[in-house]
RNA sequence: GUCAGGAUGGCGGAGUGGUCAAUCGCAACAGACUGUAAAUCUGUCGCCCUAACGGGCUCCCCAGGUUCGAAUCCUGGUCCUGACA
């Protein structure tokens, strides 16, 4: 079976450098995992690592063109199976955790497309008045007031779910790289600390001004990174299937490298 | 030095006699999550006990006072800010 490579866990952890390396030992290629990274412009914005191996995913729409997981599976679908007809492997690279267990995992509303017409109308209704339109236990109890989740199932309930056609599986294997919040928080702070220093700020001014009117891509301006990891980790925590490793243990590299070459080869 | 304004929980900032452990925002902590995911949403957030309902304690700069009752009123301190010197 066609084998992938996953490497994922919370920003700041060093995940693109790690598996550029691996890509170089292993013969691969990257594919980013990442909602931001996908937009062009944004690259300190969104911590576009420019590894010397070749990278899927960067910079594939404008910062005004809409996105989501669904198109992003369609365009990792497409790049794996070009890095494996070359006989190399793809190595996902990204700490979207929605978009690794789309990929690896196809749920079957995912091609549902959004009712911007029915979107119109939902928006200026009050979250009571949507709750309504959905079945209590249609949707889980941190989302009763949650207007997009309200919205999308609302939408959704206007199809016939389909499972997804006869999807290609893979054989993957998970890699997690983690640290404690405290470490992980530190590394957040000198990483933004360098990327101001690098025009961070200048980059985003540009873009605004550029695209004017709010972007879906830029809603993270201003955003929390601690809280941010925080998240991620909140959602890689419940996934089984991922080996962990500790990014400050001296032999995590080494380590790491010895499972993956006893699933690859 | 004089005049005026102000000191509230990690921060910002409401409240100006009782229903105040004190609205709200941020941060923090825990959680959810399936076409916006760096997003969106839920819960907790003075201390202690309880599985929970609930209960106890200490609180709004400090010290006194008025009052049945004070974060809120009065007096005196201390500190901060603006204006005049």
């Amino acid at each position: 079976m066609n084998k992938i490579l996953v490497i994922c866990g919370p920003t700041a952890t060093g995940k693109t450098a790690l598996a550029a390396q691996f890509a170089r030992v292993f013969n691969g290629e990257l594919i980013s995992a990442d909602s931001r990274q996908v937009y062009r412009g944004m690259d300190l914005a969104s911590g576009k690592d420019r590894p010397d191996v070749p990278i899927w995913l960067y910079d594939v729409v404008a910062p005004d063109e809409e996105f989501s997981v669904s198109h992003w599976v369609r365009l990792a679908r497409t790049a794996i199976a070009d890095i494996i007809k070359r006989g190399k492997l793809p190595i996902i690279v990204g700490g979207t955790g929605l978009y690794i267990n789309a990929l690896l995992h196809p749920f079957e509303t995912i091609d549902i497309p959004p009712n911007k017409a029915l979107r119109k109308k939902l928006y200026k209704l009050s979250v009571s008045d949507l709750q309504k339109m959905v079945t209590r236990g249609d949707i889980n109890d941190s989302d009763w007031n949650n207007p997009r989740r309200l919205i999308r199932k609302i939408e959704i309930k206007k199809f016939q779910p389909r499972r997804p056609a006869d999807l290609q599986a893979f054989d993957y294997l998970i890699i997690g790289l983690s640290a404690s919040l405290s470490v992980l928080d530190t590394r957040i702070d000198e990483r933004l600390k360098k990327r101001l220093r690098q025009g961070m700020k200048e980059e985003i001014m540009s873009l605004l001004k550029t695209y004017k009117k709010e972007l879906p891509s830029m809603t993270a301006i201003g955003l929390n990174e601690h809280a941010y990891a925080r998240r991620q980790l909140t959602w890689f925590k419940k996934q089984t299937d991922i080996h962990w490793f500790d990014i400050r243990s001296e032999t995590c590299a080494d380590d790491i490298e010895l499972l993956v070459r006893k699933w690859y080869t």
